[in-house]
DNA sequence: CAAGATTGACTCGTCAATCTTT
DNA sequence: AAAGATTGACGAGTCAATCTTG
């Protein structure tokens, strides 16, 4: 068949990837769920932490950030907002647009699945060194950006980091991407470590 | 997201390995695109290859394999049917359950999006080092056991990695997983070689 | 009865059309 | 007009009920 040769290596991270990725997100949904029970699905939760990271909302941000169309993120946001978690009203600066906010429930709600995931991170990658994971991060960077780089996509926003949001993305810098996070953050959100290369070229309120 | 110290290594590894799954889940539906247009899906394409793959057939394993209900596995493959992609007759062991096989036509198809696939891995894999690539797996195969671990979800049949098939797989090994794959490919499949490349897609929802 | 598969009622996604604001 | 958001029709998912075979 195919005659790569290391082409079962390659085949093999490809799986490992797989399982990984899918390990994180049923952890995550685990911790979710211990926390809400039935009553917040993890997309819903995604939506919350946007919010609370942000103020770039807009039903069609949203929809890029969830990954879905702006018909689903309308629904999306209407059934947080019915269930009391966000507040919507229009926007003042583009009345056809929507401004979100966290409601009390909501913000208590996000702040209580923080402490769990943090936890259950930790008992996971706690006893793990740190250059190890810093040099994993580059490898796979380097791939994506080389994946990312095929589809030619000018200059889109990208959400690709689902809800890890970092100062020094690869993709942001190599691949021209325009990163939603980096725009449109919040003032009080923690700045990144690495390396004393400061960069605080963020750390502005947007400018819509 | 947490105040571990590292607690940012760990966001951005996250995120990396977030940020690839995505860029590699995106590479794969654009080949299979390129070959079907909008005639078959990412779930449907994979549900092809588990029948190539395997003879392990049923409703209930479909819809371990997709990670989606029985009742979606059925109309999945109601659909892969009607679209003249796969034989459904009931299978003669169990006269409840029904065999699964591909039609020339979707065997055509398959090996059409394998070669596309296995074109486009190599351009953006092929000049890496099989070494830096069995490391990360190795890694990423540890912290997905340690994850899986805490689970405690006894023996079930393992699909996490979705159709990277590999023959060692820590998860079976060491979180005494049962694999499909293991159970029941076909005879033909080659064994500690190469078996085309593969696909992946990122997990739906659990099975409650 | 238990297991496998299917079907019906309902939820949430997509696309296309529509309404409002710029 | 163009952009942002919402709504209707419909595809594809879930659960619960049902039917058939072991």
């Amino acid at each position: 068949m195919q005659s790569v040769p290391g082409g079962q290596v390659l085949n093999n991270f490809l799986g490992s990837a797989q399982i990984f990725t899918s390990a994180v997100d049923d952890l995550m949904t685990q911790q979710l769920r211990a926390i809400t029970g039935d009553e917040v699905t993890y997309s819903q939760l995604k939506l919350l932490k946007m919010v609370s990271l942000t103020d770039g909302y807009s039903v069609s941000n949203v929809a890029q950030f969830l990954g879905v169309s702006t018909a689903a993120a309308s629904r999306a946001v209407d059934r947080l907002v019915r269930r009391g978690l966000v507040n919507r009203v229009e926007a003042e600066e583009d009345r056809r647009a929507v401004a979100l906010s966290l409601t009390d429930k909501g913000t208590e709600l996000l702040a209580r699945y923080d402490a769990a995931a943090g936890e259950a991170l930790n008992q996971v990658f706690g006893d793990l060194a740190t250059e190890q994971l810093r040099g994993m991060s580059d490898l796979l960077d380097r791939l994506s950006v080389s994946i990312v780089q095929r589809e030619e996509a000018g200059a889109q926003v990208c959400f690709r980091c689902g809800i890890h949001f970092r100062d020094r993305c690869l993709l942001r810098r190599q691949a021209s991407r325009t990163c939603f996070f980096h725009l449109h953050r919040k003032a009080e959100t923690p700045d990144a470590e690495e390396h004393g290369n400061g960069l605080h070229e963020g750390r502005k309120r947007k400018a819509k």
